[in-house]
DNA sequence: TGGCAATAGTGATATATATCATTGACTATG
DNA sequence: CATAGTCAATGATATATATCACTATTGCCA
């Protein structure tokens, strides 16, 4: 039990409201799991029943279809929630979460979860507040794909990853393909623009996993205008 | 206010939780306004303020880009909600509203909502159960744009309007135009399809604005696996 | 009623991106 | 150490859809 209270404080600290008594109550209904890379958390079309908090690692949100393209619709990481993309609109989760890295993830019983939201309406907001963000992000992310040429679908996810890690110069945790589904795009597609990026100077290619940016604001540009 | 009265049972009927005291606060944040077809409501990038109730008409969620490329995210009828897709989670808004049809919107101070989120908790999660149903139809509609091709998008468009209406003969509130952009695609391209599928004798085009479905079960396919 | 503006429809062409095929580099494993 | 297997990269080609140009139709208003 030491070890568990040891992983809430990080879900702790993003709730300063919480009381003594629902403090216990989340401490009472956690399980820290540990994923390996690559492995599925969830999936699709599964009843739901928890909600997830990333103690340490990264995950990916994906939705596969039928003519077996697959879509990553975000990529969260450390100390933020997933998995109550649908929870209260939907009995099954609507996507699939798989962990990028070796991932340690706090599961939350939702039936908890709920009654301290029916307790503490400050909790709630804050809850709300956090899903809205993410939604948020979501969409706009699917908006840039359905409406941007590749070059400001790509330099969107550059800049994904340059806001992530909060360097210009960074490894990939992904691979092309993923890196691919997630700007809504094929692998090859993916890799000729990155090369033409790096042909026009915009970045540089350190190896097959790591990159140099150069210019954000080139980067910026082509988001806005591709 | 005898006639905000009436307008506001419609929305009263959605929330049968509230308390006399919460009804009365609704009552008196709220004002009934007239849109004619076409106009705006709000427009993306206004400060948030106000929830919008729409107790007649229909209107659409529309996000516009610099390409000029316009995408209609949602198109929501009666009874429903919209404007709190970023209520919580941005300051802004973040599509645009517009009417399609003429419709009397009931339009919410956002803080006298908020006030009855902190003071009933089972008000709040209606909202968020609310919320996130109208997110995941949202992203599924643009997940769908972003992996299905041309036929796939347009049997969607087709059967929105065939849950909508619940008829499988019916009028287009909008145009060739808007529909494209509801399908994530080009009027030409749209038009194009619609034809395909009359030929195939899957719709019949009655005229310009009617259609009528002949077989739901093949949209429905094309629908997957498009 | 006539004429203008908006909308629907269709063909020809352009273009972005997907798909297929191949090579080279790196990685893991017996 | 050799060999198979995965992943990145690049060229050639195919294809879906956008764009352009034009006509037909509808509706609207003076």
């Amino acid at each position: 039990m030491k070890e568990l209270e040891k992983n809430i404080q990080l879900l702790l600290q993003v709730f300063p409201m919480l009381t003594e008594t629902e403090k216990e109550l989340l401490l009472h209904n956690c399980h820290v799991v540990e994923f390996n890379q690559g492995e599925t958390i969830f999936k699709e079309g599964t009843i739901t029943s928890h909600i997830y908090f990333i103690n340490h690692g990264l995950i990916k949100l994906v939705r596969e279809h039928k003519n077996n393209r697959t879509i990553v619709l975000d990529i969260v990481p450390d100390a933020k929630f997933f998995g109550f993309v649908s929870l209260l609109g939907a009995k099954q989760y609507d996507v699939t979460a798989k962990a990028i890295e070796q991932s340690s993830i706090l599961t939350i019983y939702f039936d908890a979860f709920k009654e301290i939201m029916l307790s503490n309406p400050q909790f709630t907001l804050q809850i709300m507040t956090v899903l809205s963000k993410q939604n948020l992000l979501i969409v706009n992310h699917l908006i840039c794909i359905s409406q941007k040429q590749l070059p400001g679908r790509v330099a969107d996810v550059l800049l994904f990853f340059y806001k992530l890690y909060e360097t210009t110069e960074f490894a990939f945790p992904i691979g092309r393909r993923e890196l691919a589904e997630f700007a809504g795009t094929s692998k090859e597609s993916f890799i000729r623009t990155l090369s033409e990026f790096k042909t026009d100077k915009i970045i540089d290619i350190l190896d097959s996993r790591s990159i140099q940016i150069h210019s954000i604001e080139i980067l910026e540009k082509l988001s806005i205008y591709g």
